[in-house]
DNA sequence: ACGATATTTAGGCAAACATCTAAATATTAT
DNA sequence: ATAATATTTAGATGTTTGCCTAAATATCGT
């Protein structure tokens, strides 16, 4: 699947975007993570998974747990196509780096 | 369904991208937009709706063609949200570069 | 009003999604 | 090696999505 729909996809979901939220505080574990939402740690693992996925999150294991950290590298992207629709001429899409 | 999702959503799939990107460079009614899809009226004018839905195209009748134009407000909202996580005003995260 | 054109709505189908339970994997402690 | 803990993966199920064809609606030109 195309990259930005991966990412896009990945947001449209208001558990997934809640984790988003919630990890801007500071990193979490898996179990952190799933607390207070209301299913089950599979299914949140599930929703880790679209993350990771997408580019959204890094994970990183630290002996039992696995922790999550934002990768804000996506959420420019995804910001900059958004912000792609505020020039009025431009050619759309092509992601290059900025020159 | 959350507002958020919505546009999210609406977001997530190619072909809407794709009409999204071509209404940048102006106002097209639905025959135009369909022009060079892969895909009947039927499924384009479905995709419009949903656009229309998540508030990021408006659309005006003009004789027998509707007209879609952009609405950038909700491009800025969603842009906003994803902005959010460069603020460095939570706490930071306890991020070690490699271990 | 009638027929042509533009577009949407309805009904149906296969694929994808969100969730669950159960089982598997990885790590730590004994 | 075994048990306990943390997390993921697999398999199942109901819902949603994206697409289609066919039918309905809206407008225009005659």
């Amino acid at each position: 699947m195309e990259f930005s729909s991966l990412v896009f996809k990945a947001l449209s979901d208001p558990t997934r975007r809640s984790m988003l939220e919630r990890l801007r505080a500071g990193d979490l574990n898996a179990g952190e993570l799933a607390e207070g939402l209301p299913m089950t740690k599979a299914s949140v693992s599930h929703h880790l998974s679209l993350l990771k996925q997408a580019g959204l999150v890094r994970v990183q294991r630290q002996g039992q747990n696995q922790i999550y950290t934002l990768d804000t590298t996506v959420f420019q992207e995804a910001m900059q196509w958004l912000m792609d629709f505020f020039q009025k001429d431009a050619k759309p899409a092509s992601r290059r780096p900025k020159g």
